[in-house]
DNA sequence: CCCCTCCTGTACCGGCGGTACAGTTTTCGG
DNA sequence: CCGAAAACTGTACCGCCGGTACAGGAGGGG
């Protein structure tokens, strides 16, 4: 029936912005209930327990995560035919999302769970590692595609350079959080930006002077 | 009294350690007596509560870390006179301490208070968010240095280029941690140097081809 | 009408953070 | 070597929280 599937939901949803402000361990069910108006036997036939909870919440939000990646970069893909442009475009487009964000990026699950890691089972820390593995993926093989057409200017690992990508935007997460400066991490995203055209586009001239 | 330290220390190694593998929401005080072989009233007469644990907790981790990069990059300078190569170098030198660390590295503090943020007073958030800024300005001291000498490549701010060194070892940590791979951290940070060297560098020439 | 989904209500358990406070051992300066 | 302060231990207690157990009820669909 689709009321349970709602209640479910509205559930991941206060969960999702509880436990990116204090962690899981920090995350009370009994807050979760109270927020959500539900009871705590409510909650319970929903969610067997935290862990299941957190492995509902890791699974949405990644889901989510690549739906928005997706979008991006095949947006960017339409825009050009070239693979180094639509690169550049796609992390453009990602920093204008992230700083278009009111509050800021509320933090990101897959780091919550890392510094989590030893209190869930291992099911949710080899989703957790799939999920970083998929990014790894994801950008490598667009950086493939380049690297075919644009000979970098240093030798790279093109699996490092992807990682680069996450690195970057993790990093810029906790940053952006930690300083209370919401557009810190889009600059990120840009600096990242300048830092792949110049690994890949041809020595530009240098502008009149 | 030094035996009242001792044990003081004792306490914070412990909770350090459980801290980064659990958050502070996961570490229960109990277990922490428990490994320490100490009481629950000789904890609480060391530490008033749960916070002024994170806030002892954090002010050494952080003292350590700025102690770590005076050692690093005053080695590197030491080494050349330029502050080009000495950055780079200092990077080199950063990787490779990282690379060492048999275990991997073992999470940062900074980022765990980052993701916990709610739960502790300002004092802490304070303390955090001086931390990083602390990062901002050392980087940023010696990208100044640089910028006198060679002009970058492609226009960039300064600070935020200096905020790409915490953002690459921020992330890189999250990703090492949650793939346990190891060495995928050091790895971060040699990218990050290339990056660094082709921006300021002049065009090498192409190598024979 | 009955069954299934989606809950509520009640009662209970043990662990944990925290408090209070009295008493004991250890340490070190004088 | 003494005495006072420091560094604990022991005990008892509180309320919140995660989790379990189970009985029961509303409401809609076949």
């Amino acid at each position: 029936m689709r009321k349970g599937e709602e209640t479910r939901t509205r559930i991941l949803d206060v969960a999702e912005a509880a436990v990116l402000q204090k962690g899981f361990g920090g995350t009370s069910i009994e807050e979760l209930i109270a927020e959500t108006g539900i009871t705590k036997s409510g909650f319970f036939y929903h969610f067997r327990d935290k862990n299941e909870l957190a492995k509902a919440l890791l699974n949405r939000y990644i889901e989510n995560d690549e739906r928005i990646y997706d979008e991006i970069f095949s947006r960017a893909r339409e825009l050009t035919g070239d693979p180094l442009q639509s690169f550049l475009l796609g992390l453009k487009l990602l920093s204008e999302l992230l700083s278009d964000l009111p509050n800021g990026h509320p933090g990101c699950l897959v780091a919550t769970v890392c510094y989590y890691e030893r209190l869930f089972d291992r099911e949710i820390q080899e989703t957790n590692r799939n999920a970083v593995l998929a990014w790894r993926r994801r950008f490598g093989r667009m950086l493939r595609e380049i690297v075919e057409i644009y000979p970098p200017r240093e030798p790279v690992d093109v699996d490092q350079l992807a990682d680069m990508v996450s690195s970057v935007l993790e990093g810029g997460i906790v940053l952006s959080k930690t300083l209370k400066e919401p557009n810190t991490l889009a600059e990120q995203v840009l600096m990242l930006r300048t830092f792949v055209k110049m690994l890949f586009l041809p020595v530009a001239e240098m502008p009149r002077a």
